[in-house]
DNA sequence: TTCTTTATTTGTAATTCTTATAATCTATTC
DNA sequence: GAATAGATTATAAGAATTACAAATAAAGAA
């Protein structure tokens, strides 16, 4: 399931002028394969064994082309960094404010919004973006100690 | 209408522990008559002339004083910097992926979607965050001529 | 009003994230 | 296997934001 992705990711790549390389495999991979969505740092410590030679500027590059793709997304919080997504069914993401934790949160895609966005501002809307912040189980659970 | 907000956000803040200054003052009232959402960079060069001693790290200060104290909205988008606007009445906002433009969208809160979550993710839900991408009128004239 | 306390401002340096650049390397095509 | 274009690497540069310590000023009490 993971994999079956992974490859459509891949042949999106390929039909675009998009070489396949060892690091930008490997990139695509660990993105698919996390379940959390993990910053360009994250991506580099995690392959930092398997290539020891990688330059930070080769994840932000190859993210950068697996955006322009549109196999995958930015997400840009307050914090400092961004953190990264790949781009699978719809879902939102619901985030702790005390620990950051993103967890997936599936939701029929608000349509109407958009079209009535669309109406009321005369932009042509392509995308939108939703996130619902909170505190999770566990950082409720330590807050009430 | 804006000058009465501004004396609520004065007054919210003397509640607390927060002094306020003249600098204070001027960044409150330039966020409150701008309709546009400024960066800290734009707040800082729109009050050098009043302020020609005031530090960039005065800005970033109160903005975070404004933020914790819940009248300011801290809004990061894929740019580098992040943008600020106040907490007024329930509004999204609408982005024009050309030229970054933003626009006030008004729409009932999605106070089902907060619900939903809490039931599936057992976070206690305090917020969320809607916005809204496309092209805008302006720039959709300019792509096509 | 004047004093005192404590928050705030300032200026600068430091940090962090991200991008630019140029040289080297390598995947793909013929 | 050689040519060509795209990729990687290493490093430097850039931009946004924060940390810090000294100087300043707001707010309340005497």
């Amino acid at each position: 399931m993971a994999s079956a992705s992974l490859q459509e990711a891949v042949s999106v790549l390929k039909s675009t002028n998009v070489r396949m390389t060892p690091q930008r495999h490997a990139i695509l991979e660990f993105l698919h394969s996390s379940m959390s969505h993990p910053t360009a740092d994250d991506i580099y410590k995690s392959l930092e064994e398997r290539f020891p030679n990688m330059s930070v500027a080769t994840v932000y590059n190859n993210l950068r082309v697996f955006k322009d793709a549109g196999i995958v997304k930015e997400l840009t919080y307050g914090d400092s960094s961004s953190r990264f997504d790949c781009v699978t069914s719809d879902h939102y993401h619901v985030i702790c404010n005390d620990c950051g934790k993103i967890v997936d949160f599936h939701y029929p895609g608000l349509d109407e919004v958009e079209t009535l966005a669309e109406h009321v501002t005369g932009f042509e809307i392509e995308d939108h973006r939703l996130e619902i912040y909170g505190t999770c189980t566990e950082c409720t659970k330590m807050s009430k100690q």
